[in-house]
DNA sequence: GGCATCAACACAGA
DNA sequence: CTCTGTGTTGATGC
């Protein structure tokens, strides 16, 4: 369940490692996963060449020239690896994009997820990447004026729903928002019009600082980078540490559910 | 707040009264509850012969030759009058149709209500007419079998939604739904998944039975017919009695709040 | 309390 | 615990 942190750590590995590489071909092994049938996604890759790979939320954007952009969502669990030259491949994967020197990478997941390929001029009409809202690490477009905006119109759902949803703010998934909130001393279903100005305030960092720190890292140590390495970040203040004390004043923290997702909260530190 | 059998009654009685006449003019007087510009309203009724008048749930269907038909939702609180030529149109009408013999009606309502004029072609094009469920007089379409079909289309709605909304049936509001879900046993909140077979066919027998006794009583006592007469429906079993016995078990009948709607039941009867 | 519209929530499916 | 589509509920306005 790769979050802002992974996917962003992966972009900028995969940009380093594979900016102007010319693709030989595509190997899909699961169709079910691409936006077009396979022969038609193969024909949209084959020898383009990697201009930039970028991240937006969730969703990795490789630039390719002439014209093509793949795009790749690792939905639950799901992870991308390089191979050098000769290296084999994983038998568990989706798909992999191999290079005309001999590299490749290959992309998996447990659990429902998206390999999609458009042609960059459409990139506009991919709903699912078309509607992501704000992105945390983009301090222009991220700003607290902006970040208060969507807190305004969202104004009737519980602010963990608002948090979450990749419309309003792109990346945040279940594991990284249980110490936003924390942070912020919000329970997650406290309803957003009832936010004070000071709280916002202290959501907006909390997102800002929650999410760099754990991108400083390479992410959680439980999900792997673009070699297969661990990331560093292991300590979570009350996230998935049901039953153990809260950092700040002791209480043990509790497992609620929440909607149809499950939240890890203080119930004295957050209200 | 008329329902099913106050309008039914109504349109029995403009049946008998208005078949035959011409219409000379129409006389609004508060063009927002029109679906039309006034004069194109006008334009389309005056110089037509009322063919005949039914309703279908809360609704009145005047056909008129050639080709127009008028419609009428009352609303809440609304009434139809008759007039007798040179009589005087009541003040607080929102509008009236008058006949090339004098004669006329008016119609008046306290809260929302709509006086539609389309094309009898178009009439299936009306949205809000054209989706009305069924009728609980039509023996033929209100079948047994049909009622049940409704209930499992939408068996996770609470039984009262269900019965309330005009698209599953027709004709059924606040007020008749009490004694209803009584005389079957049922909770309003009773999720209709878990409505028993032999409770689905009381709840159809009840239907029926409460409709059609009220509709003989020419509609509720505080509701008045065509000729300003008020309908000898006065006794609820439960309904808009609260804090009194139940006629069952004497319990008291409780009000209770039930999604946005109140409901009256006997906390023993219904469950 | 009538009806339409929209937003929010729950649930199933991929 | 990802994302979409469907259906149901709730708030609002006429």
């Amino acid at each position: 369940m790769p979050e802002l942190p992974e996917v962003a750590n992966l972009a900028r590995q995969m940009d380093r490692e594979l900016r102007g590489r010319r693709v030989a071909e595509v190997d899909v092994v699961q169709p079910r996963c691409l936006n077009v049938p396979p022969e038609e996604f193969g024909r949209m890759l084959a020898h383009t060449q990697v201009n930039r790979v970028t991240s937006r939320g969730k969703w990795i954007f490789m630039d390719l020239e002439p014209g093509a952009t793949f795009l790749l969502n690792l939905g639950m669990g799901g992870e991308v690896l390089f191979h050098h030259k000769d290296e084999p491949l994983p038998g568990n994967r989706q798909s992999a994009v191999l290079f005309e020197d001999g590299g490749a990478f290959s992309q998996h997941f447990c659990w429902f997820g998206y390999v999609h390929a458009v042609k960059t001029v459409e990139l506009a009409s991919h709903t699912m990447t078309a509607a992501l809202g704000l992105d945390p690490l983009d301090d222009g477009e991220f700003t607290l004026n902006a970040f208060e905006k969507v807190l305004v119109e969202k104004k009737r759902s519980a602010i963990k729903t608002v948090l979450m949803d990749q419309k309003n703010i792109a990346g945040i998934g279940n594991v990284y928002i249980q110490d936003i909130l924390f942070a912020a001393g919000l329970h997650p279903l406290r309803k957003t019009a009832d936010v004070t100005a000071s709280e916002r305030r202290a959501l907006y960092a909390a997102i800002c600082s929650q999410l760099r720190h754990a991108l400083e890292l390479g992410g959680l140590a439980y999900e792997k980078d673009l070699y297969g390495q661990p990331g560093r970040f292991t300590e979570f203040l009350v996230g998935y540490r049901e039953g153990k004390p809260c950092p700040t004043c002791g209480a043990l923290v509790q497992k609620i559910r929440t909607g149809s997702t499950a939240s890890f909260i203080c119930p004295t530190c957050q209200t």
